[in-house]
DNA sequence: CTCTGTGAACATCTTCACAGCT
DNA sequence: AGCTGTGAAGATGTTCACAGAG
């Protein structure tokens, strides 16, 4: 398969959450057009992001709502279950754990790592924190395929490390650090200082 | 001034990190080559980000690391103090709210609100919780020129409306909504689903 | 001789515009 | 007639490669 653009990636996960609206009403079909104005995007846009995966909808019509749900949660791999281990237990980490919307959409957080003694123990939404110093023994069990990191920056690589050893495969790094990874492992990092800081750009260079 | 790319200024932001914990260290000149490294660029790619708002290296030398901070920080509107409301302080709002980060870059939490009494009156990281019902009351106080939006997303593009007409300018946005704003007005989005969708998307595509 | 600054070449992403199904 | 699917054109972002300053 060609290589697709994180962008192309990102609206797809839009349009998929704007059909599953969709379902929910009952709605039968949609045009590219609507489909367009609730991803913030135009039409030819969004013709040509799912025409990367081949042709779904009918000429004069448009897209069937659950045909193309279902497709879109293919592409984006959703079809199955993920399991996710959170590492550091503070206040971001917990508040992911009990965070809705990652189990709505296939995300299964089965673990929960922190180095603290005063976290261990803890049970945060149903998961009972784990002393990190485990991480290897439980991970053998638990087998995530992702691992999402709010620990602080100075030791995010050396987990990043170890997780990959353990076979994570995909991360999901909220430390302010930019991490390297080995081939075969995705790291994607979210940075909400930085986040501000081009706000902050936008805001002081209005004219 | 030209319109300088989104990825210009992430990559700016990670460059006046790394060059503040340079100046911790006492260091005086660097190259764009070490620079980019700390970002996961290239040399040139660096010279080009710089050379958009002027020439600040000495060539054969490199650039003065206090001298290219400052020019950075003028750059990223991080010269002078922003104020920040808070808006919903559930699990993510005041997680926020106490995050260090923050206050390090001079984004300055100042107010916090939301909508349910339970809530209203407890005191995050010395800001009190505000009855959501008086936000434009106590904006007009306040005069932040961003908000965090950390509420459920029915009522995300309400509170942009409210806000906007108060006098906001930067809307940094963790609901999982499309949101519109008038022109002058700035809303970044973070959802933190669709990462993970997206690391979804390259689990499920390696070869 | 080293390392910056920058046009030019290249690669990538978006928009246009229209042929062709339904 | 309506709306998709897609080459071609256009816009934007990145890399190359080298002249030239220190």
């Amino acid at each position: 398969m060609k290589h697709i653009a994180e962008s192309t990636v990102r609206r797809l996960s839009l349009y998929l959450r704007f059909l599953e609206e969709l379902e929910g009403q009952g709605r039968e079909t949609i045009s590219s057009e609507v489909l367009a104005d609730s991803g913030g995007t135009t039409s030819a846009q969004v013709r040509k992001d799912l025409s990367f995966f081949g042709s779904f909808g009918k000429r004069g019509l448009g897209y069937s709502v659950t045909a193309l749900a279902k497709r879109l949660r293919e592409i984006l791999g959703l079809g199955q279950p993920w399991q996710v281990v959170i590492i550091g237990a503070g206040k971001i980490g917990a508040a992911l754990a009990q965070y809705r919307g990652f189990r709505a959409r296939g995300f299964h957080v089965v673990g929960i790592f922190d180095s603290d003694p005063a976290k261990v123990g803890r049970t945060l939404d149903g998961v009972t924190v784990s002393d990190l110093a485990q991480l290897e023994r439980e991970l053998k069990q638990l087998k995530p395929q992702i691992a999402v990191l709010t620990v602080p920056a100075d030791v995010a690589q050396e987990l990043v490390q170890r997780l990959t050893k353990a076979g994570v495969r995909g991360i999901l790094n909220f430390a302010p650090a930019t991490l390297h990874a080995p081939d075969g492992v995705t790291v994607r990092s979210v940075n909400m200082a930085l986040e501000l800081e081009i706000l902050s750009y936008a805001l002081a260079h209005e004219r």
